[in-house]
RNA sequence: GCUGCCGUAGCUCAGUGGUAGAGCACGUCAUUGGUAAUGACGAGGUCGACAGUUCAAUCCUGUCCGGCAGCACCA
């Protein structure tokens, strides 16, 4: 501390009032001024609106808040509790199993975790007692305490101690030039850190548990070792904690793969690992989308077009896919010797289209095109086979062979601006319609090695921002992570529980028409290049529709629901009635079928409900004496008697598919 | 692909070194019942595949296939 720091500092705390302590008073001491509720209370500091440790020692004045457990900015304090609750699992585990590395052990946004190096796995048995021994150390409520060490004396210490992880990433701390800080609990155990943490192992709550065990690479690199992350989540207390696990087994209910059996919508079996047996319902929904995009894309100018599954490898050589992505190629070789017929093209190798933008190019190709043409925009809802890894696939959101809403647009450098606008306009009015308002879009720019001009870059990068803010959808940045052909946009949405899928995307090429000869003739009378826009808007029907039913937990729409109206009659006598209100719901454009079982009504009410059948129209002896319905919806007990007519009306209107405002 | 777990009836799951069970679903019969399960009876499985150990394997071992979670990769 300088000489010429002042005796006194003057805090302002958060109800404006102001407050002073000798300057070198920590955060506690001003705690304990204040009073021993709160002093007890305090898990740490807010300086100028920062987190702090509870020990840090105040220099100068400054806007000053103690964190409680009732602190107001709860994402903060979670973190702080879970940043804590990493600390005490790895001691826990330390202590439990002896010659196990600590790496890294972050909050998540639900808990925790940490990844170990440790030959023997952990088992689910060993989750029991971990927890145990984290609530022992939270028992024994040890001091926690900041220490700032050397870089090289922490490299010693964490070799000496057979660290070689933290060793090596102290190494890499300190060759940035930034301090090194540990934390220690207790007497013995500590652990690298930057902090801040609360004052004692005995703050944390005791409302977490270990979830699961998973490898995970060192460093996040495949070609490193993989270590073993243990997951924890981790609350304010027991009844935050028991609300989490309550959402989760909520969340599997409306897991699209059990909606997917229990709609019977579709199924996957392992002689098509990766794909899907789209199923009549499912179908029916798949169609339904395909028409609202079929008809919003012919409504933007889109041209629909469609391309082959298999195509000779030269046209992949020259698109560059056979050298970039030919792993995750399906090749089609002859066998030789199963045809009793000569081929002309037996040796020739074919592969299924992993991507359509080479064969919409061969479409752009045919006849010379000027720049009269353009903007072009090619739409095909594309069948695409790719080899994912094993561990990638999930349910129908990620498969081997999925179907993108996709398109390229041909056009101008100069009309990269007005097409990215135009198609963020329409993503987001699309968007909107099914449902989604809560859209993340990531903007990746340039990477270090990219094809084009700075200048090039600069419009591209510039476009696609504008385009974004003319639509008022705010975007995070991928500082680099563009592809080396253009910068892209990510239109990402999250699942039931919280995993993240790019769904739409926008991508400017520079690269493909020149690789595949793409070019128009201009005013000027010369040939230009055209710039593609790689975008899509589902990202592919597949995950979409993964996507939708999870996010509607099965309760489609009334106009997406692939079965919307079931009409029941209660007795027999009412069946001939029930089969003729059917066919008027039918005639009336609805989607229906008939229940004539010899099933009580209970029954039937209960069954298609669980299979999310939006509308059950019940008839008995009174609404085939008055010629109306009862009108039952999904999930809600109300029921409502209407006349044939007016149901008919109502339920033709409700269930008309959302067109272009 | 990597790590861990898993694969028994259509579904959800018990179970055992001596070739299997429940609930629901399914079929038959009876029941005509006003808003989330009417009852009785019946049929259903080479226990994921292939090898090995064993007198004997659904069970133990190995390989493969598939699934789940995470990682890596990606729409």
């Amino acid at each position: 501390m300088s000489a010429a720091a002042p005796a006194e500092i003057r805090l302002t705390l958060p109800d404006g009032s102001q407050r002073t302590c000798p300057a070198g008073s920590t955060g506690a001491d001003v705690a304990a001024a204040i009073g021993p509720g709160l002093a007890k209370a305090a898990l740490a500091i807010r300086l100028d609106g920062k987190l702090r440790d509870l020990s840090t020692k105040l220099t100068g004045d400054a806007r000053f808040e103690i964190v409680t457990l009732k602190d107001k900015n709860e994402a903060e304090l979670l973190e702080l509790i879970r940043h804590d609750g990493a600390h005490v699992m790895a001691q826990a585990v330390q202590e439990l199993f002896p010659g196990t590395q600590i790496t890294f052990g972050p909050a998540t946004d639900d808990g925790f975790y940490y990844d170990f190096v440790r030959d023997q796995p952990f088992t689910p048995e060993d989750f029991a007692a971990i927890e145990q021994r984290m609530a022992e150390i939270v028992k024994r409520d040890l001091p926690i305490k900041r220490e700032e060490w050397p870089a090289d004396k922490a490299v010693d210490y964490f070799k000496s101690i057979g660290e070689t992880y933290k060793a090596e990433w102290v190494a890499e701390i300190a060759k940035r030039g930034e301090a090194i800080s540990v934390y220690r609990q207790g007497d013995g155990w500590l652990d690298l850190c930057m902090g801040p943490h609360m004052p004692s192992t005995g703050k944390l709550p005791v409302a977490f548990k270990i979830m699961k065990v998973s490898g995970a690479y060192w460093r996040g690199d495949a070609k490193n070792r993989q270590l073993q992350r243990v997951y924890a989540t981790a609350w304010r207390d027991p009844k935050e904690l028991a609300a989490h696990l309550q959402r989760l087994e909520e969340a599997e209910k409306r897991d699209h793969r059990r909606l997917g059996r229990e709609m019977g919508l579709f199924h996957q079996q392992e002689e098509a690992a990766g794909m899907v047996f789209w199923h009549p319902l499912g179908w029916t929904l798949y169609r339904s989308l395909e028409r609202f995009m079929r008809e919003r894309l012919e409504a933007a100018r889109y041209v629909e077009v469609k391309t082959p599954q298999l195509v000779d490898r030269k046209l992949w050589e020259a698109s560059g896919h056979w050298e970039k992505f030919r792993q995750n190629m399906y090749i089609a070789e002859n066998e030789e010797g199963i045809r009793d017929y000569a081929a002309d093209d037996s040796e020739r190798i074919f592969a299924l289209k992993p991507m359509n933008c080479p064969c919409h190019v061969q479409i752009f190709n045919q006849g010379l095109k000027s720049y009269r043409d353009l903007p072009l925009r090619m739409a095909e809802f594309g069948s695409c086979h790719r080899f994912e890894p094993g561990g990638a696939l999930h349910g129908i959101m990620r498969v081997r062979n999925f179907t993108q809403d996709d398109a390229h647009i041909f056009c101008t450098e100069d009309q990269i601006i007005s097409e990215s606008q135009a198609f963020c306009s329409l993503l987001q009015s699309i968007y909107k319609d099914l449902g989604f308002t809560d859209v993340r879009v990531k903007f990746s720019d340039r990477p270090a090695t990219r094809a084009g001009s700075d200048e090039i870059w600069d419009k591209a990068e510039g476009a696609l921002k504008e385009a974004c803010d003319a639509v008022g959808l705010e975007y995070t940045l991928n500082p680099g992570e563009g592809a080396f052909y253009g910068p892209k946009l990510e239109f990402v949405l999250r699942d039931t529980i919280g995993r993240d899928w790019q769904c739409g995307t926008l991508q400017v090429d520079f690269v493909l028409p020149e690789r595949l000869g793409a070019e128009y003739v201009g005013a000027d009378g010369a040939r230009h290049r055209p710039v593609m826009l790689h975008r899509a808007i589902l990202g592919s029907f597949e995950r979409f529709i993964g996507i939708l039913l999870e996010h509607y937990a099965g309760k489609l729409p009334l106009w997406l629901a692939p079965l919307q109206v079931v009409v029941a009659p209660i007795v027999s006598d009412a069946d001939g009635y029930a089969q003729s209100v059917a066919d008027q719901l039918e005639a009336a454009g609805l989607r229906v079928t008939t229940d004539l079982r010899n099933e009580k009504i209970n029954y039937k009410i209960r069954e298609h409900s669980l299979a999310k059948v939006p509308v059950l129209a019940i008839v008995g002896k009174k609404e085939a004496e008055q010629g109306s319905i009862t009108l039952r919806r999904l999930g809600v007990e109300a029921q409502e008697t209407l006349a044939l007519a007016d149901a008919l009306a109502r339920l033709a209107a409700e269930a008309k598919m959302p067109s272009r405002a």
